[in-house]
DNA sequence: GTCGGAGTTGACAATCATTCTCACTTCATC
DNA sequence: GATGAAGTGAGAATGATTGTCAACTCCGAC
């Protein structure tokens, strides 16, 4: 089975409960990476109740199905934001959090060309760019 | 304060301890991203006993200093390699961990300019490739 | 409609990397 | 050989994340 077909699979095999139509809508309503306590909390406030171990799992459902990407805070907290399906990457604001997605064909090419030239298959790559967004200058 | 200047005079205030320097050691014996349990467990096979907490407080401050890099794993736990000072980015295999150091002023480029249109300013950048090397083929 | 089983949930416990605490040691300096 | 700052280590504490498991919800088969 390949990856996208187990993707599918277990994507099918999910139910819209109320917990996961809340989490996936409260995903929804930010644009910058937030951790899952934070989510969990945002929850609570809109008068949700989730389960913090039901906001976890839903997480990590999501993230595998690649319907959010997944990033690491310095101190190795993970964090969570809704993101397009196409393969991009961010540039986020240091002090705020601000987000753009980011693309284009140059990276990815050098990251492949730098891969051959090793000898390395099967790759793929992680970039984030880090910044002061105009707002926070 | 610039950051070197802290990274200097932090530097200058280190001792030389048996456990410090058998922890370089160490990292200078292994060529791929390792953890701190891991490495502490490197110590204690070779004899040379050191407190788990030291070889944190040994690795933050090395990290601090850029003299190693480190890394997260999918899991979120941090691994450490010791690493040339000049900017570099990492071709790892995802099988056994072999370690290339990779360079090139097109990423370089690329990102600073995505950052530039975007308004962002002191712009730093992360980027890890992972592939399966020749060896794990 | 109701039965049954798979999917889901949440309170709580458990895990586990990392950090904290603090009494003790080392080392340079005087 | 006294002093104080830097460093250490055993063990406790922290805190994000995951595991457990009994109760609950769906939904299709009957
Ligand atoms: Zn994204
Ligand atoms: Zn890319
Ligand atoms: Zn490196
Ligand atoms: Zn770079």
């Amino acid at each position: 089975m390949t990856s996208t077909e187990k993707a599918n699979a277990e994507k099918s095999s999910l139910r819209p409960t109320r917990q996961r139509l809340a989490v996936m809508e409260a995903m929804a309503s930010f644009g910058d990476f937030r951790s899952a306590q934070d989510i969990h909390e945002l929850l609570g406030e809109r008068g949700e109740q989730v389960g913090l171990a039901t906001v976890y799992r839903t997480l990590q459902r999501l993230a595998d199905a690649g319907e959010v990407d997944v990033l690491r805070t310095e101190d190795g907290e993970a964090i969570y934001r809704r993101c397009s399906d196409s393969h991009h990457h961010h540039l986020v604001c240091r002090s705020c959090g601000a987000t753009v997605e980011v693309e284009g064909p140059t990276v990815e090419r050098w990251t492949s060309s730098i891969a051959a030239e090793h000898g390395y298959a099967d790759v793929s790559h992680a970039l984030e760019i880090f910044g002061t967004c105009p707002r926070c200058r």
